[in-house]
DNA sequence: ATTGAAGTATCGTTCAACAATCCAACGATG
DNA sequence: CATCGTTGGATTGTTGAACGATACTTCAAT
């Protein structure tokens, strides 16, 4: 997920073994990341360079190289003298996402004739965790452990590439939750279907989960989107 | 593909018509990029600083503004103190990158059940390319075609980040082809596949097209992984 | 209300400087 | 001869300030 690398210096051939000391710039985007998806700053409100690079105590210069990789990721939105904006997804960005996530989940799981036993460890991981927060009542938990729930589907893959796609596709729709302030209702009722999913799973039976998955996301993107049709004309 | 936001101004609500003037150092990324597919720097080539910003006409915080989005793309991979280094994929990748193009690819083709006349003309053009190209026997323009045909492919899901993705993951294929001196054998015997997998979509087949293009794909990471491993193992 | 013309705030880019780190060369030591 | 510190030079990491360019605001004039 950070830009330096952490893999065998390829020049030399050698593996670096202590974790690389990020640079200035990637912690800011970290950090930012981190408040981006916690939605600390609403989504379309401008960040100010200069406010910003105060506030984190970095330069101006430092704190654009930031902006960069967050816009690469969509978070941000950049427009030329204008400056960086949260990214304010709209309902054609909503139907993108699914499409993106349709391609990305489900040949995962369709095609998980012989998981992995880690990756299926981690859904169930993820269920678990979900359903532990909906009884604690802690709906950010509980949609962090949704995320991770399909973060996990897609991590049957095994590709390195593919996983980090997924994230950035689940931080944008982070965003997108962001824009309709009502995560609890929107995420509690697929703690079942996760559940299901996963047992079908677990049970050596990857197409009909990838079924349940199908419907799952028919469904979600349909609640999701006519919220987001209502809400923009509401505007 | 630039990083700029060309869609509507959400902030507003106006449109804007005019193509956004890009940044410079977005400018300096594209033309980077357009030299690293072409093999312009050789993988593992140290990339300085100093050097590249004096004969680019940028300064150092530009260039290294457009750095950061080139790493993100793998196209570059960044070492702290060290500099960036042109990207230098192992076999590990190429398998990663063909798990990628797997799961980009076949369910994209899979379900084009009734895809989009443009998406399937974008296929057949490629195709026709290709072959053009391999009259003039022009290897380099061939290899560019045979890529945007499988853009094309993963083009038939009609998401806009499924495309990004995938063009992100060709850039990188080519520099896979460029560790690896030969690109014109590699290509040459795939263009009657591209061809036979064209016919089927356009036929009305696309299961039949998929599992075409999954054999394609198995036989051609074969291919680069044995070339790769036997030149990894002669280093 | 619309147009047009300052004025202001912010971004885009450059430049110069210094600190931190890597690397290659060198010599000391066993 | 090989290995291990040390040292000095080169390159990157980061900062701060500066100035031009552009967008937004304000306000006057039609």
């Amino acid at each position: 997920m950070t830009a330096t690398d952490t893999r065998a210096d390829r020049s030399t051939g050698r593996t670096r073994l202590l974790p690389p000391m990020p640079t200035q710039a990637e912690r800011v985007a970290e950090l930012l990341r981190e408040s981006l998806i916690d939605g600390v700053y609403p989504p379309g409100r401008r960040l100010s360079e200069e406010r910003l690079c105060e506030e984190l105590g970095v330069s101006r210069n430092t704190l654009r190289e930031a902006f960069r990789l967050l816009v690469r990721e969509r978070l941000l939105v950049h427009q030329m003298h204008r400056g960086v904006f949260v990214g304010l997804p709209t309902s054609d960005d909503v139907r993108d996402l699914f499409k993106a996530r349709r391609t990305l989940e489900l040949p995962a799981l369709r095609d998980a004739t012989a998981p992995a036993e880690e990756a299926v460890r981690l859904v169930g991981a993820a269920v678990d965790e979900g359903e532990a927060a909906r009884e604690r009542e802690d709906w950010w938990r509980m949609g962090t452990a949704n995320m991770r729930f399909h973060q996990a589907v897609a991590g049957l893959s095994e590709s390195a590439r593919v996983n980090e796609f997924m994230s950035q596709v689940l931080a944008e729709t982070r965003l997108v939750f962001h824009v309709m302030d009502a995560p609890r209702e929107f995420h509690a009722p697929y703690l079942d279907w996760n559940r299901r999913i996963h047992t079908l799973l677990a049970s050596g039976d990857p197409r009909g989960a990838a079924e349940e998955l199908a419907t799952y996301l028919d469904t979600s993107e349909d609640q999701l989107v006519t919220a987001f049709t209502a809400m923009e004309e509401r505007a």
